[in-house]
DNA sequence: GAGATTCTGAGAGTAGACTCTCAACAAAAA
DNA sequence: TTTTTGTTGAGAGTCTACTCTCAGAATCTC
């Protein structure tokens, strides 16, 4: 989803790099590519995604079908474009040295929520509904689920002096990706839940070692 | 997968229930049914599920398309026909009371492959690989997924005397799939290892309040 | 065996995701 | 302004999962 692609600088350090300055095609381009995803989601939850053809998208957004398939190749990328992985593996990195793993994803999932205004969080959880609740979407984030595994993977073996293969750094990473996935399950479903604290609460009774 | 059907009481207490003795059409039935999986999840694994068309399946396995789709309405269930789902809930459900609700998993994990022969467990394999690299196929068995994991939450919730929406249920189930998956993650891409014994020693990890 | 039931093959047909091409137009560069 | 480059719309076309129908063949029942 990602917020309009007008609020460029993601990266809060602007740094060196030069900065073009977006010209007029540039801003038409983003703007013409969120229209043609907000009008995505809404069709999708409306009328459901598979009764949704692409090009009921592209009338609802005022565009030709092809221009639908030039911004996104496929109809799954339509919700499931996101950048939400990558921020997250950022926070885990950005945690003090010293914290367990769990303890650091905790953290870094309170830093994550903490930067996200109400209006993306209910964003995220259409977006979400809509990956638990269509199998072909659900089957599209796949890679992202393996890919953001893997990265986790990584920075939770230096943070531990570990190995990535090692099985307790594999078995950490499935546990606080299991935990936070059941919490989003119930998400879906009760609208009206506190997402972010109900996974700080989910990752507090896992660092507790799960007692029941 | 499932074992070939003619292998078939598989709760091993054959019981009192009638038994009207497979006929000769049965028994074709089964034999077909078999034969179209088979050969539908060889031609995938060897040139790629989307690759591969259902025409060619019902080629390779020598009858018609719409043979193909009498037995499996779509091409996804060709390969994620399955009822080791319920097998593990089951297994879980005989586990003795007084073991924590990780224990109980865990013998039943122990349980349920102790029960698998080695083609069996090949089979799996062929299944999980296909299931973790094909989206289509992941998304398809989120129904699955789902399931398994509201049973398991009531099954949990009555062996801790809790409620099935208790959250420290849900991040318990949702910390075994999570440990589990990762685990099938790995073992679809080394073969050779062993995936009971890693699957128990995840599971160990988990049980120790994952130390790091 | 004769008749009833069930399973199969053949094939035509639909739907919708996705591709490709080309001409018209808008914006940037000169 | 003129030229060049990039973006769009229109539309024809492909591919394949999936549906439906019907006649004939194989099994089961009596």
């Amino acid at each position: 989803m990602s917020p309009p692609p007008d609020a460029a600088p993601k990266t809060a350090s602007a740094g060196t790099a030069a900065a073009p300055r977006p010209g007029l095609r540039e801003r038409k381009k983003a703007r013409t590519k969120a229209a043609i995803q907000r009008e995505a989601v809404r069709l999708f939850r409306d009328r459901g995604y598979a009764a949704t053809t692409v090009e009921q998208v592209a009338a609802a957004a005022e565009v030709a079908p092809s221009t639908v398939y030039r911004y996104f190749p496929t109809k799954e990328d339509l919700v499931i474009s996101d950048d939400y992985d990558d921020a997250f593996f950022r926070a885990v990195n950005a945690q003090p040295a010293g914290l367990t793993p769990i303890q650091a994803q905790r953290e870094a999932m309170r830093d994550l929520f903490a930067g996200l205004s109400d209006a993306e969080l209910t964003q995220q959880r259409e977006r979400w509904l809509l990956m638990l609740s269509e199998p072909e979407l659900w089957g599209a984030s796949l890679g992202n689920i393996k890919r953001t595994m893997r990265a986790m993977a990584g920075e939770v073996a230096g943070r531990a002096g570990r190995d990535p293969a090692d099985p307790a750094v594999r078995a950490s990473i499935g546990a606080v990706f299991g935990v936070v996935l059941t919490v989003a399950v119930d998400w879906a479903e009760q609208p009206d839940m506190d997402f972010p604290a109900a996974v700080d609460q989910a990752l507090a009774y896992l660092e507790a070692g799960l007692p029941l």
